[in-house]
DNA sequence: CGTGAAAAAATAGCGTT
DNA sequence: AACGCTATTTTTTCACG
């Protein structure tokens, strides 16, 4: 991981569609280096994939909200992920610090499916309550990097 | 934007370095078909672009949180998202529902660096004061379909 | 890592429904 | 208006230095 991986990283960040030789010269090589750079770090785990961008509004999934959990007992981040993995709505899932014990980002068609996916998120018996914080307006989205 | 758009923005979201000839067949067409129809989803703006998902371990940055912010007065979204364009540490800013405001997504270094982009944020004379939540461990992260 | 040739894919033009 | 097909150009890929 040096500076010409984290060049080629900001690149494909930018657009993931960059051809070989944009990625090169991005990064001061040729195109086969680049080539061979960028499987490298696929294959190492430090790029874990490639993504559209897709404006909510668009899709038929349009209503997103942060949810905190609150949790019975300790349960194990793994044992939280299990239970989480089979609740599609639920985009992201993090462990934080402070009060709630794990912050869920998730997604629904429109306020009731959030209810009702919500519900599901509360029927997991490792969750005590939710605190729930729909999203009104998105103000920035940018790339993770 | 009919059943052949979606099962497209599923195929590239999934991977967005996926061939024409990879796209059409997914979605019933030819690759050129695939590609206009592609085309025309960059242009409308269903798709906002492609981007590649980096493991934060990997990076430098590797420090996440979620920031609650309270605002003083009513600031609009404009207002709001204008303020944190700045903050490059701001990956993911939203208005919501409940005692927040918004709720911010940011990621940094580590915590010190961390720690001054929330000051960064609070001295935006709009902001009155944070709450945060620093990301332990993340469970699960999925595409956003 | 770069070079250069072969294979694959992307692109643009054209005819069809 | 949207598709498939074909020809041309560009890109990817691989062997070698």
């Amino acid at each position: 991981m040096d500076a010409i991986d984290e060049a080629i990283i900001r690149c494909v960040v930018r657009d993931a569609r960059a051809t070989y030789a944009e990625i090169g010269k991005a990064a001061g090589l040729s195109p086969s280096a680049a080539k061979r750079r960028l499987d490298r770090l696929v294959a190492t785990g430090a790029i874990r994939g490639f993504s559209a961008v897709v404006d909510p509004q668009a899709m038929a999934w349009h209503t997103e909200a942060f949810v905190e959990i609150y949790c019975t007992g300790n349960p194990t981040p793994a044992a939280l992920r299990k239970a989480l993995d089979d609740i599609p709505e639920v985009i992201d899932a993090c462990t934080v610090s402070g009060a709630a014990d794990a912050m869920l980002y998730m997604l629904a068609k429109d306020i009731p499916h959030l209810e009702q996916a919500i519900q599901r998120v509360r029927s997991t018996t490792l969750v005590e309550r939710t605190e729930s914080a729909i999203v009104l307006s998105r103000l920035l989205t940018r790339p993770r990097l």
